[in-house]
DNA sequence: CATATCATGAGTGTCAACGATTGTCGGATG
DNA sequence: CATCCGACAATCGTTGACACTCATGATATG
């Protein structure tokens, strides 16, 4: 039997993975409403997963900060507020800031520059594609930025954000969300890392991070 | 009706989050030692509750970093190194150093301030007690400053450190985490937010927290 | 008509028992 | 001694059931 050449992937996560993943994404890209209540018999059939399984997903979800538990345990789907995402991009930004500030610490910091430069290859490249596309490669950026620090529970932390920061774009529309995806912008905070200034990377991140918060929320 | 005035508290949680609370306290009092293997039955066993609950509140557990999974989820106590702890004292520093700067810049803080003054009192009452009161205080006082920035992602990201916290605290053992306590560095942290004076404030806690990590995982 | 009471339904919390899968360990066997 | 085999352990996931709580609407009562 040609095994293994078929199979598409050892991607094989758990159920309660798998359901974890998928309700981020029907949450993160509008599928399910904000404020929508979440019934655990309905999405353990929409699933088809049992509601054991589908409860420890919801778990970790709330976590998350992508659902909310009103009275009596029931969860729904988290609103955000504005004051709510300026909230979440401050967090993110001393978050990108330590990993900024730690990746300049190290000595050998070369090849950490070199990634975090492919990685704006790759947001320059997805700038032409769609909206989706361009935000993948942001957050990939921002992610890899703490990845590189070397510092676990950072990229932790930030991945816990990661799913609100998502809904915060969603949450915003797309036109809003685009003038936040500069490659130039992005460009700032590796050179400032490259030339090791801890506090030019600092206050380019969160320079960076406070103008997204306002674009994302601002009324016109 | 004079009712409730003695009612002590309606505060039923649900087993999960009794479970949790329980984990926690196993685990950051030594009673469950690092790296010791988490079996779904013998604890759904110990703590009177179903697998079923029990699972959910390993999720949660193994989210807060208490424990980490191995090959084909196996859970275990989650083994903190020197690096490790640094990383979470590094994270936890930036976390509070955007508390102190978001109540700075809210233009009503004297009452927070005064509210933390009280916290500092508590410390100084506790620092003639057990090790555990001062423990208590000490992360009482920190986690007041998260909630009195009025971020709810920062106090939420705060609190889902809080058990690694612990957890270095104890792994130090009692000597090393004594001098971390100190009323005087804390009010210096106070004395800071009062003045309106940000950079000192962040100064401040990044100065503590380093010299608190330090003193943790030094050898002797 | 207004109010109090009650039945019903939805939804969560929790439990018990089961099957499937996979890793482990102790032997029996060549 | 190496290898294979079988029992065991432990997790993942499922199913089905029951208790509890709350909201809602119907009904009985004044």
């Amino acid at each position: 039997m040609a095994i293994g050449a078929s199979l598409p992937g050892l991607e094989k996560k758990s159920l309660r993975e798998q359901a974890l993943a998928a309700l981020r994404r029907a949450i993160t890209s509008g599928e399910l409403r904000q404020g929508q209540h979440l019934v655990e018999t309905e999405l353990s059939e929409m699933l088809g997963i049992s509601r054991g399984t589908l409860r420890e997903a919801l778990r970790q979800l709330e976590q998350e900060g992508l659902a909310s538990a009103g009275p009596r345990g029931r969860l729904s789907v988290r609103h955000l507020d504005p004051k709510e995402i300026r909230d979440i991009f401050a967090v993110r930004g001393v978050l990108e800031s330590l990993a900024a500030r730690t990746l300049i610490e190290q000595p050998r910091r070369a090849k950490a520059v070199g990634e975090l430069r492919d990685a704006l290859e790759n947001m320059d490249e997805a700038s032409g594609r769609s909206l989706e596309d361009r935000i993948e490669a942001d957050l990939d950026f921002h992610r890899l930025l703490c990845r590189l620090s070397g510092n676990e529970t950072l990229l932790h932390q930030w991945q816990s954000l990661e799913g609100s920061i998502r809904m915060s774009i969603m949450f915003a529309g797309l036109e809003r969300a685009t003038s936040n995806m500069s490659v130039d912008r992005h460009r700032d905070i590796v050179d400032a890392i490259e030339s090791g200034d801890a506090v030019t990377a600092r206050e380019t991140i969160l320079a960076h991070m406070e103008s997204a918060s306002n674009n994302l929320v601002s009324e016109d």
